[in-house]
RNA sequence: GUGGUUGUAGCUCAGCUGGUUAGAGCAUCGGUUUGUGGUACCGAGGGUCGUGGGUUCGAGCCCCAUCUUCCACC
């Protein structure tokens, strides 16, 4: 696996890339669709390539772990198989599990123990454990085992749980290099930097990950609950010690002015599940602004869901029935909205690359950021 | 016709022996959601307690009349 840095902004620091997997190429910026469960909930496989053209989809390390577990994951073939989705995927270790379900679980030195929310069974994972279950389920990249801290975290905590999250890189890389491939394609691990919105502790683990020399570098620990100027000087000040000539993934960002901010900032793989979770409440993310579709004045509105959207549903269907169908809490509306928002956040990443690559991003970013922010 | 039964928010119903501004669920309206424990969560609006009298310091609760629901009997 290799990047191939491709165009830098003058104006800004955005960067127009390509990222080579076995699994084929993924044109940077991107968004990566959130399918935690071996599914990006509510839409097909086919949807997910040809009409919201996503490149690259996530899974998650705790949830398939606990069901179906890597009992049918490892005979099915490994998770492209098993969901038949050729594209490249990328798991998250289950670090922000640790963080979510803050509740049921231990953490020490040697890994997290936990229960799981299914049948209350206990489990453990440690740095070698996380990355033994991403060779099984068979992600192209694969995400370092580490600690997210919460927003705000005192400092003390988080110098700690900082540098436990770099010894626990140290042991993902050694167990990365005493095992290899399930499935006969190349696996990439992505370190991931920590230290709160404090800067001398995220400038001590930029340095730290980037002296690891790995194909790609995450920015965790962010959007937890910080203001969006915490979460911008942050990255900023980290993207500025990452390697350039590596891909930078920030994890768990955002809205599409997150995305657009970000992207000025030089990062280049964004996740989130904003766009799928708030489709199943009815938001839909236009280029227009934000729209609550279970809003009384949609109603008797028939006009198409988003005359400027790219994909088929937008154009197909009305905003009086997205509505109808919300309200009255059918599976279709789901398919629809989640469809919707998907595409138009692939469509906003693909823009911004070619915005960067005709050197009109940061004219083009000054015009659409304030339309984002709008309620319609 | 007689006896009993019922009437409280748009809907289904709680309201203990009468005691502050009558509650819930659903529905409606609005908001929240950032490496998915999310068909979730938060908030708001909405009632002359069938109607008219009466008893009482005080009535959704007690009494009378009347209308209404359902049941049984003639």
């Amino acid at each position: 696996m290799h990047f191939k840095l491709e165009y830098t902004d003058n104006e800004s620091k955005a960067r127009v890339g390509e990222l080579h997997t076995d699994h084929g190429i993924i044109e940077t910026p991107i968004f990566m669709p959130v399918g935690t469960a071996g599914t990006v909930k509510g839409v097909h496989q086919h949807e997910l390539d040809e009409d919201i053209k996503a490149q690259i989809i996530l899974g998650n390390t705790y949830h398939l772990f606990l069901r179906p577990s890597l009992d049918v994951i490892e005979p099915a073939g490994g998770l492209h198989k098993f969901i038949n989705w050729d594209k490249p995927i990328l798991t998250d270790s289950g670090g922000y599990q640790v963080y979510s379900l803050s509740g049921a679980r231990k953490i020490k030195e040697e890994g997290v123990t936990f229960q799981s929310h299914i049948d209350g069974s206990y489990h453990m994972f440690s740095p070698e454990r996380a990355i033994d279950i991403q060779r099984s389920i068979g992600a192209d990249i694969i995400m370092a085992f580490d600690e997210c801290t919460p927003y705000p975290c005192d400092y003390d905590y988080a110098k700690r749980s900082m540098h436990m999250t770099h010894r626990w890189l140290k042991r993902c890389m050694d167990q990365m290099d005493r095992t290899e491939s399930k499935y006969g394609h190349e696996q990439a691990l992505f370190p991931i930097v920590q230290g709160s919105t404090y800067d001398d502790l995220r400038k001590e683990s930029a340095e730290t990950i980037a002296s690891h020399h790995a194909i790609g570098n995450a920015i965790g620990g962010l959007s937890v609950g910080e203001p969006a100027e915490e979460l911008y000087r942050t990255t900023d000040l980290v993207c500025s010690i990452l390697p350039e000539e590596k891909p930078r993934y920030l994890m768990g960002v955002g809205t599409p002015i997150n995305l657009l901010e970000c992207i000025a900032l030089g990062v280049d793989m964004f996740d989130c599940v904003m766009p799928t979770r708030n489709a199943r409440h009815g938001m839909l993310f236009t280029s227009e602004g934000v729209m609550n579709i279970k809003n009384k004045k949609w109603e008797k509105d028939f006009s198409p869901l988003d005359p400027n959207g790219t994909s088929y549903v937008d154009s197909a269907y009305s905003k009086a029935y997205l509505r109808h169908l919300i309200h009255s809490k059918e599976h279709l509306a789901v398919q629809i909205a989640t469809v919707h928002n998907l595409a138009f956040y692939l469509w906003l990443v693909t823009e911004a690359r070619k915005q960067i690559k005709a050197g009109t991003f940061v004219t083009w970013k000054n015009h659409m950021i304030p339309k984002l922010g709008n309620r319609l």
